[in-house]
DNA sequence: TGTCCACGTAGACGATTGTATACCTGATGC
DNA sequence: GCATCAGGTATACAATCGTCTACGTGGACA
């Protein structure tokens, strides 16, 4: 009775081919948002018609337009999530090792090559879904308190993974767990402007990339600067060049 | 004809003391939007009801959401801005002089305390404006185009004022004006989240507050590191644990 | 004194909205 | 073989919406 908004049980069900209703409702939702309007404030016949469904059939399966958006967030932040580490693993395996910074120039620039992958990596996920990532920010900073607690809660996600991953590759010296979580989130947080940067001025997507690229190797000998800085004398050539 | 949104007239030639109409409903539509909705989907008759006035009175102010949400901007948006120069210029005249990172334990303490002093004083202008900041942040990642070049606009004038204001008083050892420049956008742009997280965690406040400090500390470590490495290891005692 | 004009009001229009009630259908479980 | 039920539909209702046309002011200005 309370119990509402049933979870997702087309999905486990059905054999996930037949786009089923529910799907059909949430992707005209997330069309509809990213070319007209916030998702709180799209209407629900209108959504209905998009998919081509009865405006009642909204019903069965959402009870708000919260309860729909939290079901894309959990399906789409979810495969964002795991394409960040998977493909944040991949280069671990395949050239990267383990960079020790008591040889300082080979780490910071496995370091920038590190950070260049992935944010090219993000960059392009967010070209793949450019209408969820619109839409997802949207709600980011928008009127329903449960969507923001929700994208708040996938964007932090998303930064402790970094953290744990960036622990399992880069040695740090002297950069505490806490530290990086900071670091971690601060930077997954200006990706955010910078990924609408990307998509809506594609001539400067080269510039924009080197940008964010450079904001994280700043960030990173910031944090060693402040702890041991006579690493970075060494390494001083490497820095990239504006 | 085309000629419309009358660019603020009743403002310029009424003694600016009556709130006269057009001030209602811009503080009726800002009350709203912080409470309710996304500006531009506010109810045009929710709007005049909430002002008191009959819902034609609109047409006689504005043509659009898009209207009224640029002449509010500009309103505030100015007001903000030139808060920021005027209490980044108080500093200057009362006690700080141009630090010259010759001396560089002493130039970085003042870079930390200009740092704090920033912070501060866009962490109260947030507190004291809550509602028009709930708004414009609402409107720069929104629907309308209009609203969000402006607000972009905005934050990228802040991010040019604080440039030209650092150059001012800091003497960065080597770090370009272009560089200071990235440096001074990707804090404006950070400050929108740290803005976000002081107003919704009244409880973490000290904490936030610090940590934006850091992170500005940390931005101006790596810029330097990247330049000048042998200027941190003297003061690398005065870097602000954790 | 007469005439604009900016500002505000009044009433009405068709369109669209959210939601309630009721009915249909195919699969599933006993 | 029959009942149950999730998924989808049809119809209807009051409420709200944006916008149109028309009218009423008070002050500015000639």
């Amino acid at each position: 009775m309370a119990k509402n908004s049933d979870g997702g049980r087309g999905q486990d069900r059905t054999p996930e081919r037949v786009p089923s209703g529910r799907q059909k409702l949430m992707e005209a939702a997330l069309e509809l948002a990213a070319t007209t309007r916030s998702l709180a404030s799209l209407g629900l016949r209108e959504v209905a018609r998009h998919a081509g469904l009865n405006p009642n059939t909204f019903y069965r399966h959402f009870k708000d337009f919260d309860d729909l958006g939290v079901a894309m967030l959990d399906e789409l932040g979810t495969e964002l999530r795991a394409g960040l580490r998977e493909a944040r693993m991949r280069p671990a395996q395949e050239g990267f090792k383990l960079s020790d910074f008591s040889n300082p120039a080979e780490g910071l620039a496995q370091a920038q090559a590190l950070a260049r992958e992935s944010v090219g990596l993000v960059l392009d996920f967010v070209m793949d879904h450019r209408e969820a990532y619109t839409v997802g920010i949207r709600e980011l900073h928008g009127t329903s308190p449960v969507m923001r607690k929700a994208m708040q809660g996938l964007l932090d996600g998303i930064a402790v993974d970094m953290t744990e991953d960036l622990l399992g590759v880069l040695m740090l010296p002297a950069v505490s767990h806490e530290e990086l979580l900071a670091v971690a989130r601060v930077i997954v947080r200006q990706m955010v402007f910078f990924s609408m940067d990307y998509l809506e001025q594609p001539s400067r997507q080269a510039d924009i990339k080197r940008e964010a690229e450079r904001f994280i190797l700043l960030l990173f000998w910031g944090a060693i600067a402040a702890r041991a800085p006579e690493l970075l004398a060494a390494a001083k050539l490497k820095f990239p060049t504006i």
